[in-house]
DNA sequence: CTGAAAGCGCTAACAA
DNA sequence: TTGTTAGCGCTTTCAG
C-alpha cells in the first residue's frame, strides 16, 4: 500500500544511496551501472516504505503524463459509451496510460467543447481520444490539433484526422446474407430517415448482398422511418401488408426491429416462422430479450475504443505516424450475432 | 486556444511584470495589491499569447490535483455507469475538478483492486469515487482509505465508509401504490432470488404499501426468479395462472417487466386493461419501448454521481466532515416514471 | 504596490 | 559504480 508522505528522498535515506540510484534502479534505467546488491537493497527499503512515485513530479519533469483525454459526446444516453471507454481503458492501462474522461453534448456549442479540450491540454494530456455515439461526421474543436488525437466512431470535417470507425456496409452485407443463405429471396429493408454514413452505407451493403445473390437489389423493397421502435412499427406494417410479402426482414437497428416484431405480432405473423428478422447494433437489452432472441449485427465500440488508444499511444511513443493514417478513417468489422430470428423459409 | 509552449514567465516578460505579479493576478489572490492597470495589462497579455497554466505544476506545488478518481465496477455492462459517470462529472466540472476512470471487474481479484487504486493515488487524486453498478456491499481496498473516499451505490463491509444508495424501500412502495390509487387490491409482486438488498427493501416497500393500504401485505401473492426476463415470464406465468389471479403487478425490474408482458400476451392478458404493470430502474431502452410503454421506478444513478462529487469535493475543501455522514448511507429517492402500463381494473 | 527566491518531487546530465 | 545538482512551471513567503 502506497504512502503518499513517503518520497524518494525517503527511500534513497533509508537505503542509504542517493536519489538517482534509487531513481534508476526504480525506473529500470539501462544505462545504470549499479550492483545487484544495491539494487536489491533500494527494492527492499521501497517495498518496506510502501514508496510510490509522484506521477505528477515525474510528469512535470519528463513532460510525458501518461494520460489520455477522452472526451466523449452523450456519455450517458447510449450504452455504447460505456464499450468505448471500457476498450480504450483496456488498451490504455496495458500501456501504463489512464484515462481522464470529460463528457461533452453533442449538442454543445464550440466554445464549451473547446473549453472541454482546453481543460484536458491543461492537464497535459500526452493525447486526445475524441468519441461519438453513434458513427457521424463531426467539427473539431481548434485546439484539439496541438496535441495527437484520434476520432472514435466519427469522421472528421475539417482537416485529416485519424479516426476509426464501423463497416457499416460490411456489417449490412453479412446481416442480408444471413438471410440469403437461409433461403430467402424475398428480402425488405427498413431504414433510417437520418442523414448519417450508416443510413446509405447500411442500404448499400443491403442491395449489393442482394445483387451478389442475383437478385435485383434496386427492387428490393425498402421502407425508410425513424430509426425508433415506432419507426420499427409503422414501416414493418407497411411492408408486410403490401403484395408479396418478404420473409426476410433487414433493419436498420435493434429498435427498429422491436417495432417489426410488434407488427408481425397484431398481423399475425410468426417469426421466425414466418418471417425472418436481422436487426443491426446489438443492443443487447433489446436483442437478446426480445422473443424470439434477435439475430443481429454487432457494432465494435469495444474495439473502435481499443484500437484508437493502441494508435493513439503508438503516435505518442513514436512508433507511429498518425499523419500516415490520416488520409481515410480506418474501419472495423462488424460481425453478425446469431440469435433465433433466422430460420429458412416455409415451403 | 492555449499554446503548450507558453508559461507564466513568458507572460511576465511580455507585459513587463514579475511572475508573481501574473500568478497574482490570473489568480486573483485576495492579499495582492495590484493596480487595476497592471492587472489589465497582464490579463491581456496572456490572453493574446493564449497562456493556459500547467496544471501539474501547479498541482506540484499546491499539492492539490484538482482531480477526482472515480473507480467503476462493470462500466460497460450496464447502461447505469453512463449516468453515474455523468452525473459525478457534471458536479465535479461545476467545481473546477475533473475525474479519472478506471474501470475494475466487480469480480476482480483484491490485489487488481489494489493496483487500480494504487495507480489513482500515484496521480495523485485529492478523492475517489468507488462506484458499483447495482446495489449492493463491497469490501473496499485497503488503500482506499488514504484519500478522502465515497461509494456510490454500494455501502462498506469494512469500515464506516460515506456511501449513497437509492430508497429501494421507497421506490417499491412508490411503484405499489401507483397501482394501489389507481384502484387494485389485487397486486402480485414478482421478485430477484439474489441475496442482494434490493430483493430484500423492495418486498418490504411492496409490503409496507399494501398494509398501510389496509390489505394484507403478507397474503399478497409473491414469486421470485431470477431477474432476466426469462425469470419474469415464468414467474408471471405461474402468478398469471393461479387462482384469484392480480389485476396488478409489480415486477423486481423492468426486464422482469418485459418477460411479464410475454406471458400476458400469451395468455391473452391485455395490457393494461386487464392487467397493470409496474417495474423497477427505468431502463430507457426497454421500458419506454414496450408496448405499452412501461410504468417504472427510475433509479437516480446521475443524482448519487452528483452528490458523491459534489460531497467529496466539500470534504476535500475541508467543507463537511465526512465522517459525519459515514454513520449510515445516504437515501436517494427513487421517482415514478409514469408511462401507459397502469390503469384502472376493469369492473 | 511589486519582485526575488525557495521549493513541490522527480529525472538526467554531468562529475567523481 | 554512484552522487551532485539543475531545472520542469508554478505558488507563496518575505522583502522591498
Amino acid at each position: 500500500m502506497s504512502n503518499k508522505n513517503i518520497g524518494i528522498k525517503d527511500v534513497a535515506a533509508a537505503a542509504g544511496v542517493s536519489v538517482t540510484t534509487v531513481s534508476h534502479v526504480l525506473n529500470e534505467v539501462s544505462y545504470a551501472r549499479i550492483s545487484p546488491e544495491t539494487r536489491d537493497k533500494v527494492r527492499t527499503v521501497s517495498e518496506q516504505l510502501g514508496y510510490g512515485p509522484n506521477r505528477l513530479a515525474q510528469a512535470l519533469r519528463t513532460q510525458r503524463t501518461g494520460m489520455l483525454g477522452l472526451v466523449s459526446e452523450d456519455i450517458a444516453t447510449t450504452p455504447h459509451a460505456g464499450r468505448i471507454i471500457l476498450g480504450a481503458d483496456d488498451a490504455a492501462r496495458a500501456r501504463g496510460y489512464n484515462l481522464m474522461i470529460i463528457n461533452t453534448s453533442g449538442a454543445a456549442s464550440e466554445e464549451s467543447r473547446d473549453a472541454d479540450v482546453e481543460a484536458l491540454l491543461e492537464r497535459r494530456v500526452d493525447g486526445i481520444l475524441y468519441a461519438t455515439m453513434y458513427h457521424r461526421q463531426v467539427t473539431l474543436p481548434a485546439n484539439l490539433s496541438s496535441v495527437p488525437a484520434v476520432l472514435v466512431d466519427s469522421e472528421s470535417l475539417n482537416g485529416a484526422v485519424t479516426s476509426v470507425i464501423p463497416d457499416e456496409e460490411g456489417g449490412a452485407r453479412v446481416a442480408t446474407r444471413s438471410l440469403l443463405d437461409s433461403g430467402h429471396t424475398r428480402i425488405g429493408f427498413l431504414n433510417n430517415t437520418d442523414d448519417v454514413p450508416a443510413t446509405r452505407d447500411r442500404l448499400r451493403g443491403f442491395r449489393a448482398a442482394m445483387h451478389d445473390a442475383g437478385l435485383d437489389g434496386r427492387a428490393a423493397p425498402v421502407e425508410a422511418e425513424l430509426s425508433e421502435v415506432e419507426g420499427g412499427y409503422v414501416s414493418a406494417l407497411r411492408m408486410l401488408r403490401g403484395p408479396d410479402r418478404p420473409t426476410g426482414l433487414f433493419c436498420y437497428n435493434d429498435r427498429m426491429a422491436m417495432g417489426a416484431y410488434r407488427a408481425a405480432a397484431e398481423l399475425g405473423i410468426r417469426i421466425p416462422e414466418d418471417l425472418s428478422v436481422v436487426g443491426f447494433d446489438d443492443q443487447e437489452l433489446i436483442a437478446a430479450n426480445l422473443h424470439p432472441g434477435l439475430t443481429t449485427v454487432a457494432l465494435p465500440h469495444y474495439e473502435m475504443g481499443a484500437w484508437a488508444a493502441e494508435h493513439l499511444i503508438d503516435a505518442i511513443e513514436g512508433r507511429t505516424d498518425l499523419a500516415l493514417l490520416a488520409s481515410r478513417p480506418t474501419i472495423l468489422n462488424c460481425p453478425l450475432v446469431s440469435r433465433a430470428s433466422v430460420t429458412a423459409p416455409q415451403a
